[in-house]
Order: structure tokens, then C-alpha cells, then sequence
DNA sequence: ACTGGATCCTGACTGC
DNA sequence: TGCAGTCAGGATCCAG
């Protein structure tokens, strides 16, 4: 389910939980993720503590006294807390990150897409960091340095906009919201925007993922303690998967066209 | 140097 | 019911 915005939620969510205690021991049950956990992973965490619990980009990194555990939840993973006597695994249920005092983070990830690994230098030197491109909530990311960027490209500024190079964590949803927001179709050539038009790109980007990290915020409490996994934030979407609907500042119907695999939402009249 | 496409995987849904 | 086809929140890799 996660976005930059599920991501942030997760992370803010595990944190308390795990952040000053101890590891008792990571069971992992199917280590076929996106890469294999490594087979040395479990015994390298045990017993070492929990130092924090930050984000780059979509991955959640939980420095450790020694070396850092990076997990990335793909397209269908999800993190929850557990307590107490632990519920017997679900299908799809992958690996327990048991804690002192009863703890228990639990990954679910159908898809599988997800990882779990662990590296010993820092961690954004590890090599699917290194080359990332600036966090999108950040001054590190503005309309200058993004209108530079797309100078030489005649790539769609919808892909542009998902490519981890320029900026981290805006995925299919939040590139098709912002572009609608910022009125720039989707597949106009990043080189043909204007630097103003980028500025407001930027600023649409920003507000749209704060607003849904704020709105992601009511769901926390449930994410983490609860059954089950929530739905959507409680984000108001204008375009995405609103095929066929009127648009909601000109009526004129939402159309969908596929652009680099991906759903692209529109409207036809308001972006250009 | 860029770009689009294929790819990993399971599950939900649609249409016949 | 069953079966085939399509699509889904990500992101790497590779050919051209």
C-alpha cells in the first residue's frame, strides 16, 4: 500500500515501539522478498538495540548499535505492532521482529516486493541509497533545481517526477494529484515546462503528500495496534482512478491513459 | 545519456 | 464455477 506518506506513517508508528529496546530475535519465515534477506541477518540483530528509526525515500532504517536494518515495503507490504501473545501467522506473513518485553513488529507483504536487508557502513552509502535524489519535503527539492533537471528530457514530466533520481517519493497517486493540481498534463515533455510552472509543480507535490501524511496520521493508532491494515488515507483524490468521472473544477470527463506501465489520470480541458 | 519495456509476485476483479 | 486476461501503491535492470 505504501507511498511516501504510508511509509512516514509506519515508520512514526513503529518507532515508539521499538526504538531503546532490544532484539530478541528476527523468525523469518520466508525470506523470497525482493532480494533474500540474508541468511546471516537474524543472528547479526540479535541482541543488539533499536538506536533509531528514520526514513530515506520509501525505505525505513532502524540503526542499530552496530550497522543498520533497511526495509522497504514494495507495493503490498505492511508493518503492524504486536503484543502480547502473538496471533498465529497470517498467510503472507513473512518475517517477526521480536523484541524485548513482548514486543513484536510482523511484515505482510503478498507481492512480495518488499526487503529486508542490513548493512554494516552507513546507511546511505548502501548502494540502493547512494544514488537517491533529494527527499521531497525538504528545501533540497525546489522548482529551480527541478527545471534544470529536466532541461534535456523529453520524457514525460509524469515520469520524471517518479524517477528516485530526481525525487524520492512521489508515486503513481501523488504524480497524478499534484499534476492536476499544478494544471500540466501528464505527458507533456519535462524540457517544454516552464520554470514557473515547475515552481508550482513543486509546491503541489509538497502539499499534497503533507496533507496525506497529516490525514495518515488519524489512521496511525489503528495501523499499529489493530487488526487488519487501513485503507487509503483519508486524502481527497481528483483524478486517480477516477476514469470516466467529471472533473471537479470543469466537469469535463477524467480520462486514463497507460504512460511507463502506470495508470495516468487526467483531465483533458484543465491540464495542458 | 535517456527512454521505454520487461520483470519480480499474489490477489482482486471482469468478462465469457 | 471456472478460466483467462488485466490491473495494482515500487523500482531495478537491460536493450536500443
Amino acid at each position: 500500500m505504501p507511498e511516501l506518506p504510508e511509509v512516514e506513517t509506519t515508520r512514526r508508528g513503529i518507532l515508539p515501539h521499538l526504538l531503546g529496546r532490544r532484539i530478541r530475535a528476527l523468525n523469518v519465515r520466508e525470506s523470497r522478498l525482493r532480494w533474500p534477506i540474508p541468511a546471516e541477518v537474524p543472528s547479526v540483530v540479535q541482541g543488539q538495540w533499536v538506536r533509531s528509526v528514520e526514513r530515506r525515500a520509501k525505505y525505513i532504517l532502524m540503526g542499530l548499535d552496530q550497522g543498520t536494518l533497511i526495509g522497504h515495503l514494495g507495493m503490498s507490504g505492511s508493518m503492524r505492532i504486536l503484543t502480547g501473545n502473538l496471533p498465529v501467522p497470517r498467510k503472507h506473513d513473512h518475517f517477526d521482529l521480536l523484541m524485548e518485553e513482548g514486543v513484536c513488529l510482523r511484515y505482510h507483504d503478498p507481492r512480495r516486493f518488499g526487503a529486508l536487508l542490513w548493512t554494516d557502513g552507513p546507511a546511505d552509502e548502501h548502494p540502493l541509497l547512494a544514488h537517491l535524489g533529494p527527499e521531497p519535503l525538504t528545501s533540497a527539492f525546489d522548482g529551480d533545481g527541478l527545471y534544470a533537471l529536466a532541461r534535456q528530457r523529453k520524457t514525460p514530466v509524469k515520469s520524471l517526477i517518479m524517477d528516485n533520481q530526481v525525487v524520492v517519493g512521489v508515486g503513481n497517486i501523488y504524480a497524478n494529484e499534484a499534476l492536476y493540481a499544478a494544471g500540466i498534463h501528464p505527458l507533456r515533455p519535462a524540457r517544454r515546462i516552464s520554470k514557473a510552472r515547475y515552481a508550482s509543480l513543486v509546491d503541489e507535490i509538497k502539499a499534497v503528500l503533507t496533507r496525506s501524511i497529516e490525514t495518515g496520521g488519524t489512521t496511525l493508532r489503528d495501523y499499529v495496534n489493530g487488526e487488519g491494515t487501513p485503507g487509503y488515507f483519508a486524502l481527497r483524490l481528483n483524478v486517480y482512478g477516477k476514469s470516466g468521472e467529471s472533473c471537479p473544477r470543469c466537469r469535463e470527463p477524467i480520462r486514463t491513459v497507460r504512460s511507463g506501465q502506470r495508470g495516468t489520470f487526467f483531465c483533458p480541458r484543465c491540464q495542458r
